[in-house]
Formats: C-alpha cells, sequence, structure tokens
RNA sequence: GGAGAGGUGCCGGAGCCUGGUUGAACGGGCCUGACUCGAAAUCAGGAGUACCCGCAAGGGUACCGGGGGUUCGAAUCCCUCCCUCUCCGCCA
C-alpha cells in the first residue's frame, strides 16, 4: 500500500506507475477519498472532546432537574458521536480499496512493455551442446525412476508428484546447499509455518481469496496454504518497530509452497515445471529505505552464486514494468537454460527476486526508529530465491545428462547427496 | 478434549469487588541534568504508540488482548471471540 498522506503531492507519479503497468486505479478517487477521511477525523475528534468535557462536568453533585438536563445532552452527544464515527468508518473503508488498487511505484531503470520485454542483464555460461538427442526432465525422471506423476494425481491430483530415490536426496541436498550459501552470507535460517493467516497473506500483497487466486485456503480453518515462506517472514515483522542498529535483517526461511496455479492451464506446465506444490528456501530481507537498492543487487548475487554451484547457465532478465505484480518496485529473475522447453530448449525462470520498498511494510505496521530519533519510518521489505527445489531440480537433471543416459552431479552438490552421478542398471 | 488461573505501558506489578480528578500507583530498566578527573552511588527531571491542527512552542483525539453492549461517564460492569499459563486426558 502506498502512502495515503502522500498521494496528492505524488500523483504523477502514481499515474505513471499505473500506466506502465496497465494497472486501472482510480487514483483521483483514492486521492479525493484520503482528503474525505482526514477532514471526518478532525470532525470525529473534535465531537469527542466535546463530549469529554461534558463528562468531566458531570462528576459532581446536581439536583435532579440539572442532573436529567445534563444526562440528556450527554447521550445526544453520544450518538452524534456514533453517527460522525460510522461515517468515518465507511470513508476509511473507500481509502483502503481505494489504496490497495494502486501498485508500487516504479524503479527508474524498470523497462518498458510486458512479459515478452524484460531487459536481459548478463548471461552466465552456454546453453549445452549435447553430441545425442537430449531427453527432458520427465523422460530422464522415468528412465531413472526419479517421479511418479501419475500417482500424484490419483492421491492428491494433478499437478502433485512423488519425488522418488535421488531425487528425494537432491531435493534434501539442494535446500542445505542453498541454506549454507545463505547461512555463510549473514541469513539467519527458519523453518516456517506452511499455513498462514488470511490477513496476514493479504498483508504481503497477496490475494488470498477470489477467483484468480493463487493461494489455497483450509476448509475448516481460517488459514491459508502459503505460496511463498514470504508470507510467514514478512508476518514476522507485523506490527513491529525495529531499532535502526537491527537493520538490515536478512531471514531464510524453508517452507513447503503450494499454488493454485489458477488461469495457468495451456501454459507450458510439462512435469516438474508448474505444479502445485514444491519445497523452496526463500531469502527475505529488511533494510533502511536508502539501502534496498544494495540488497536487491545483494539478493541477486546470492541467486548467481547457487546457480554457478549448480553448474547450470543461467541468464538474468529484469522484469518489464507490465510484468510486475502490485508490491514489486523492481523485480530480477534467473532463467536456466531448459532443454525440455520449446522446440530445442529455452530459458525457464528459477528464481525471482522483488524490491518491494515499504509497500508491503506500510501494510504490515513494519517500522524503525533512526537512533536518536524519536519518529518512525517504514522499513522497506526485499525478498528472493535461493533454490525453488521443483524447478532446480529440471535445470539440473536436463543440463547434466550425459550421452550414457546417465546424469551428472555438480561437484558442489556431492558433499550433501551423497553420489556423483545418477545410473540406472 | 476436560478443569482452573490469567491477559495493563520497555519489564515486573497495582488498580477491577466499591465506574468519574487514572494514559494509568509503586519498583526496575532507559534518557537528560547536578555531584565526580571519570564511573558507581545519590539527588532532580524526562521518556508509550498512532492520527489530526500548528513554522514552532504547544494543543487535540484514540488506544489498559480483539470486537460488541450497559452508562452522562468503563482498564474497572455485561456479552463474545482470541491468546497464554497450570493440572488431567490424548498423540507424533
Amino acid at each position: 500500500m502506498l502512502d495515503p498522506r502522500t498521494l496528492a503531492e505524488r500523483r504523477d507519479a502514481v499515474a505513471e506507475s499505473c500506466r506502465r503497468r496497465h494497472v486501472r486505479a482510480d487514483l483521483d478517487g483514492a486521492i479525493a477519498a484520503y482528503e474525505r477521511t482526514a477532514r471526518l477525523r478532525g470532525l470525529v475528534d473534535e465531537t469527542n472532546r466535546v463530549r469529554n468535557e461534558h463528562q468531566k462536568a458531570g462528576n459532581r453533585k446536581m439536583d435532579a432537574a440539572e442532573r436529567e438536563a445534563h444526562v440528556a445532552e450527554g447521550r445526544r452527544l453520544k450518538d452524534e458521536v456514533a453517527a460522525r464515527e460510522a461515517e468515518l468508518a465507511a470513508a476509511e473503508a473507500a481509502l483502503r480499496d481505494a489504496a490497495l488498487g494502486l501498485p508500487n511505484f516504479i524503479h527508474p531503470e524498470v523497462p518498458d512493455g510486458g512479459e515478452d520485454d524484460a531487459r536481459e542483464l548478463h548471461r552466465h555460461g552456454e546453453p549445452p551442446q549435447f553430441a545425442f538427442p537430449p531427453l527432458d526432465h520427465l523422460a530422464l525422471g522415468e528412465k531413472h525412476d526419479l517421479f511418479d506423476f501419475e500417482s500424484g494425481t490419483k492421491v492428491a491430483g494433478p499437478k502433485f508428484y512423488y519425488l522418488k530415490n535421488e531425487a528425494v536426496l537432491l531435493e534434501l541436498a539442494l535446500v542445505r546447499l542453498a541454506s549454507d550459501v545463505i547461512r555463510s552470507r549473514g541469513f539467519t535460517l527458519y523453518a516456517t509455518p506452511d499455513v498462514a493467516k488470511p490477513e496476514i497473506v493479504a498483508g504481503l500483497g497477496f490475494n488470498p481469496r477470489g477467483e484468480e487466486t493463487q493461494i489455497y485456503s483450509i476448509a475448516n480453518a481460517d488459514l491459508c496454504l502459503v505460496g511463498t515462506a514470504e508470507i510467514t517472514l514478512g508476518g514476522l515483522f507485523l506490527d513491529r518497530v525495529l531499532e535502526e542498529a537491527e537493520l538490515p535483517l536478512r531471514l531464510g526461511g524453508i517452507s513447503h509452497c503450494f499454488r493454485t496455479e489458477a488461469g495457468s492451464y495451456g501454459r507450458e506446465s510439462k512435469g516438474l515445471y508448474r505444479v502445485h506444490q514444491f519445497t523452496k528456501v526463500e531469502m527475505f530481507c529488511v533494510t533502511r529505505p536508502e539501502d534496498s537498492d544494495a540488497m536487491h543487487d545483494e539478493l541477486l548475487a546470492i541467486e548467481e552464486q547457487v546457480f554457478q554451484a549448480l553448474e547450470v547457465p543461467y541468464r538474468v532478465i529484469d522484469i518489464a514494468a507490465g510484468d510486475l505484480g502490485a508490491p514489486a518496485y523492481r523485480k530480477f529473475d534467473i532463467e536456466a537454460w531448459m532443454v525440455g522447453r520449446g522446440e530445442s530448449g529455452g530459458w525457464g525462470e528459477v528464481t525471482s527476486t522483488s524490491n518491494c520498498t515499504d509497500y508491503q511494510a506500510r501494510r504490515l505496521g513494519a517500522r524503525f526508529r533512526r537512533t536518536g530519533g524519536k519518529k518512525t519510518e517504514t522499513v522497506h521489505m526485499l525478498n528472493g530465491t535461493a533454490i525453488a527445489v521443483s524447478r532446480a531440480l529440471v535445470a539440473l537433471l536436463e543440463n547434466h545428462q550425459r550421452a550414457d543416459g546417465s546424469i551428472a552431479i555438480p561437484k558442489a552438490l556431492q558433499p550433501y547427496c551423497g553420489f556423483d552421478e545418477i545410473r540406472r542398471g
């Protein structure tokens, strides 16, 4: 959520953000709603002041007639306050709705356009040249008995799966590798709940309900399955005031991630690439406003470090304005080479890191106080993928397959999984 | 799941029976000043959060787990929800 108080003075920037994101929002309605709430707030305060004075005056002996008049006036003031408060509550609700419709600002370097207009920042490694027809991860998985999609569908439904054999150990190894990398970078590790209350989910800018929601709700409890540990890590800061000296905070969260993938049918969705559940190690950072851009670079560098350790070729892209989620000020994705994508291989998203500036933090009430200062300021929040197991697995298997059908395990991963190749028979 | 006890400011802890001058005693911690070469101890002050008005000084409003009710007036009375603790049962 943007700061409603500064909407009017930053009107142009907000309008620009809406235009570039192709978001239709009633900006002037939001500005008007803010002015209306501010006015009504003053009115309620003033009415309360009068009422309080009247109440204080009632604390003394009075004769019957005087008491009766006093009580009558007290009732009248009470009704007046109630009426104005109701008006204020309605105005505040309208303001909240209007404000929630407004997306975050956009970093000046974010490219224009939509999904296909991301700017490629750089590449690492080259797509492998196979001297044999390479298999996609589904075929490799079948060959080596690594997945069971059929049973996943039977037991839990489509887009659920079982990992088997080496794939299970690879999941554990990937989680462990990523955990070690971020721990060495100063992150505090958390294993978080896999569920969260709807208001927390919403506070992070995810829509917990409705047709388009990516979020599963639990039928007999007021809870959602988390789509990412960003939700549970961010929830840690609900209504918190941090000290400047504590910042920046670097948290790493291991969780399962659940996504309905509503509306994604027909998209590239073979095998493990787009599934309803996967395991992820997520990075989450809280910074002073002036530090968030640098932290964003740091998160990207860590993501690259992980994929370099996995010896997977990748490229880094700067997501275009029209493809940015509402909370994101800027977003970098790493896309790894995947031979199974398209006709002859293609880039597939494996990590994503966003600088959400104060957009999530304001809604959560996450603030900090400068050393020696008195006022609180809203912190900045960022998130990034240390490892998303399902997609990393796709990239890993497809890039490291060998002519004899076996799959090599990159050196950095071997100590974690305990084998240096996958080979059957 | 059963029984009981609680949720008050940075912390501890009064107040609730007997509603008003209690934004909240008292103690600890914290900050400022005095004393000191410094420190400790002592003494004197000051510190909540949010929003609104104001250049500022300052002023106003709300908040004693959340929501609702009674009352001219609620931290105090009533209802409801949530949470914590202790004991019992159950279980990985």
